[in-house]
DNA sequence: AGCCCCAGTTGATCTGCGTCAAGGCATGGC
DNA sequence: GCCATGCCTTGACGCAGATCAACTGGGGCT
């Protein structure tokens, strides 16, 4: 599968995640400018982007693929602290070094900028900073969520607030009514899942066994997903039964 | 004991925690403005300041004192999510609704803006922006740290993260050598230090007599700890025995 | 003083998840 | 075809930490 099969020329004004990303609100000739510092990148399912501690020469947004954010004891355990989608950006504008391996979870293309003249438009553009701004506190605000499943949750809730979450993201790309079935292929395997929730791969494997015994998840093979109830997923998950929609 | 000991007259300019908040970087004009849209509040121990869910009409700084924000479930497992220290910035410049319960976790001094004008000085003012874009990278990164320690780690070590981040931060305060002894009270119950470790308090008790007993730490009566080797409490951390200090 | 109340400690027991180990089922190379 | 490899599942067992419960000690009431 390419993870270019839309036809994006590499221009701005083509590229499928601009009215998410940090250039959302640009102007043309704020584009124009981007254009003239970016260059694409593409990694392979695996292979590491950004090493922990390594100085980084680039920020960028992710444009297709997922990449995530791990962080490693010396004695090999590790968590992940961070899923990256399609528009999330990288990099931290004012500091040098990352304190995290970034690592491609499928092939990933991203957007990059040279870090100095980036950081260079950024002072002088008040609202690429904003955006920025806006972005990061939606990332702080995930980081706490996921604070409360690692630290509060069982094994099953925990799964249960995994797919709901991929099931939430693919919801916003393509959407099907918010609580009527949902279909989607995890991007993760099960010893992702278990770096992101904290557990091991055994348990991850046993509570999709139990979720799919108990009716609340269709299995079709071990990647392909359907949830009958979203409703009922986002009970066991331990989030109100409306996930917010309500509001 | 009072949290207004220092000789605070309300100014900013005496203001004892001006170099590390929001407005560090602002100028005698800028400082003008936000003193004309500040007022200070006063919360007693246990006090809550924000409720979830509530629309906010200030932000601000934490003056004195510490704050926590935490997240509760329906059945009530609460999960803190993040320690407010004096410096730490409240709230969130374009978006109404606190995600989370605002709680005074020792007697707490905060200096508010309105919400609005503090949001157009914003505007007009890229350096404060971009200051709240440092802090709330900053902030992200302790979240993500925390995520590993909530995932990865054991009670005892848990316990041992906690104690050498409140040390440290007490270490930034009155500088005492960063590997020598170290002296401080926790300002925690045991019941607040196990919401932060997603323990239970009676776990919380039993790892801090084991690190007593272990020599790790001396206890005098049931807050204040000494340290007498902190590169031994951060190995017992599991973080690396230098603690990054050595870089 | 006498009392209560709250924070903390400690013990006994239970259990959810980790650990270790044995397969299953695709895919790809020879 | 056959075997190797990677990803996943399932079972048996043990342990770290949760749960339930009793007790301690200090500080502030009347």
């Amino acid at each position: 599968m390419s993870v270019q099969s839309q036809a994006f020329t590499g221009n701005c004004s083509d590229c499928p995640v601009r009215h998410r990303a940090v250039c959302a609100h640009c102007e043309i000739d704020e584009l124009d400018e981007l254009e003239s510092i970016k260059y694409y990148r593409t990694f392979e399912a695996g292979q590491t982007i950004i090493w922990s501690g390594d100085k980084m020469a680039f920020v960028g947004s992710v444009i297709a693929g997922i990449a995530s954010l791990t962080q490693t004891m010396e004695d090999g355990r590790t968590q992940m602290v961070g899923l990256l989608l399609p528009s999330d950006f990288v990099g931290r504008p004012g500091r040098d070094g990352s304190a995290y391996d970034v690592t491609a979870t499928t092939d990933v293309v991203m957007c990059c900028f040279r870090k100095k003249p980036f950081e260079q438009l950024m002072a002088r553009t008040p609202h690429i900073a904003h955006r920025l701004l806006q972005m990061t506190l939606d990332e702080l605000d995930a980081a706490r969520e996921w604070m409360l499943v690692l630290g509060r949750k069982t094994a099953r809730e925990k799964i249960a607030s995994l797919l709901s979450i991929i099931a939430r993201r693919d919801a916003s790309l393509s959407p099907n009514g918010p609580s009527g079935a949902m279909v989607f292929d995890l991007p993760l395997t099960r010893e992702a899942m278990a770096d992101y929730l904290g557990l091991t791969l055994e348990t991850v494997s046993r509570q999709m066994s139990a979720l799919k015994r108990d009716g609340v998840i269709l299995l079709e093979g071990k990647r392909h997903v359907t949830v009958p109830d979203m409703g009922r997923l986002m009970e066991e998950a331990g989030d109100d039964s409306d996930g917010g929609l309500m509001a």
